[in-house]
This record gives structure tokens, sequence and C-alpha cells, in this order.
DNA sequence: CCGTATCCCAATAGATACTG
DNA sequence: CAGTATCTATTGGGATACGG
């Protein structure tokens, strides 16, 4: 897939984004927050680096269960191009990749952290 | 659909499921969470109703553009399984449906506020 | 070790028509 | 007015194989 075009995810049609864009657009805003961290690995991509700092890809395969390579690399691309996580690439022989959550992506985890206490006081 | 079936989505399988539990869960109560709000209106709903504080399905289905019949009461059903919202039934003749957010859906405001502030301040 | 390409399936959403 | 049923379209995720 041409990666230029990857993300140009449109779920929400223009007629109803005009709509969100009532009183606050609060709801065009929180949607852009979840498309971040929607996709089945994410959340665990980025609770792992939030808790080791920098990661490589290996590190990441190995560590979340069940995950596979073309999954894994694809939500670090998402990430990475939603400017949550940065990448560095140390040349070849051997291939060498590390991940890690940049201030955008710290910035993000509050959030993430209150939506985990809603969940834990209302459980059952 | 059997309503009663409808909310077994197992979107997570057990592997994963444990392998979240690591050090403190975070990822299922996130994902938990997640879930809630998934599905294209349910964000419209819960800001409308959290701005209107009660509001009847016809006036819902009048202030979100774009949306079916079908899928507004079917994110209805789903947002009160999750006892986010209250639906009150007036008999028929004429019949008369009023749906507001509840203490647990009101608790749930501040995280969507958080996502919401994110966003924002991350914008471009 | 790291990434990509292709093909496939299941889940979600939408269109439409119908009932009390 | 409120809700249901059926069918179809789209999409996100997974299996697998291959390339630098």
């Amino acid at each position: 897939m041409d990666p230029s075009r990857r993300h140009e995810k449109v779920p929400m049609p223009n007629e109803v984004r005009s709509a969100c864009l009532g009183p606050d657009g609060a709801v065009v805003h929180v949607t852009r927050c979840m498309q971040m961290i929607s996709g089945r690995w994410k959340l665990q991509i980025l609770f792992r680096l939030y808790a080791d700092e920098v990661l490589r890809s290996s590190q990441l395969l190995r560590d979340i269960q069940g995950v596979s390579q073309k999954m894994l690399t694809q939500h670090l691309r998402e990430l990475e191009e939603d400017r949550l996580i940065d990448r560095s690439d140390f040349g070849k022989q051997p291939p060498r990749v590390e991940y890690r959550l940049n201030d955008r992506g710290r910035a993000l985890m509050p959030v993430l952290l209150a939506a985990r206490q809603f969940a834990e006081d209302h459980e059952a």
C-alpha cells in the first residue's frame, strides 16, 4: 500500500464532520485521539514504551503475545505517523531499530491513565 | 441478532488478555473503556446527552447528521448495555422514549474531555 | 533483524423495507 | 414514533511468503 495514502482514513464523511463542529467540536477531537490508539496492538506498544523507555522491534515482537511482525510494523508505522513515537534506525549489519515515546506520546498517557481509572472504578 | 449475545465481543483472545495483565492490567482496562465508546455515532450521542440532559430518539435522529434509525437504535442499545445511559419508555400512542446520561455515563465524560484536550492541544 | 506484499476472513456499518 | 430484519459493502486484522 502506498504509505502516503494509508493515513487517509476517512471514517467520517464530511457532512458528519461539519455536524460535529457544533458547539465545541468535541466529537472530532476525541475521534482523532481515538484513531491514534485504535488498532489491536497499539495500547500494548504504548504502555510498553511508557514502561521501558526504549525498545527494539524484536523485543516488542517477543513481549507482545500473539502479534505478528506484519501487524507490529504496521502499528509502529501508524504511531510514528501520528507522531506519538520516534524511530531510530542504526544502519545495517546487524539491523537495529529502536522505538521510544516522544513528548507528544507522553502527553497522551494521562488520557489513557484516566480511561484506565474509569474502567477500573466501574468494573462489573 | 440475539441481543443477549451481541455484547459477547471477544476482540481480544485469551492469550493476549493474560499478557495484558502484566504489571497493572492497564491495557485491558483502557480497552474496555474504548469499547464502550467505539461505534461511529456513540460520541455524538454521549456529547449530545451531556449537553442536553435528556433527549428523545427522534431528536437524536434529527440532530445527528447522517445517522440511520437502525444505527442510532443499535448504538443506544449498546450504550444502555454498558450502563452509560438510561432509557425511559412512556407507553404507546404516541410512542415516546427518552434517553439520558446516568452517573456512570457522567463519570466517563472527564475521560472524553481529557482526550479532547489532548487532540486540541496537538492539532496539525 | 527488520520490513513488505498478497490473499483471505470476520466484524462493523450502511441501505432498505417492514411492524406495533 | 420507535424498533426490527435482511442483505450488502467496507475494513481491519491475520497467515504466509518474500526481500534488503
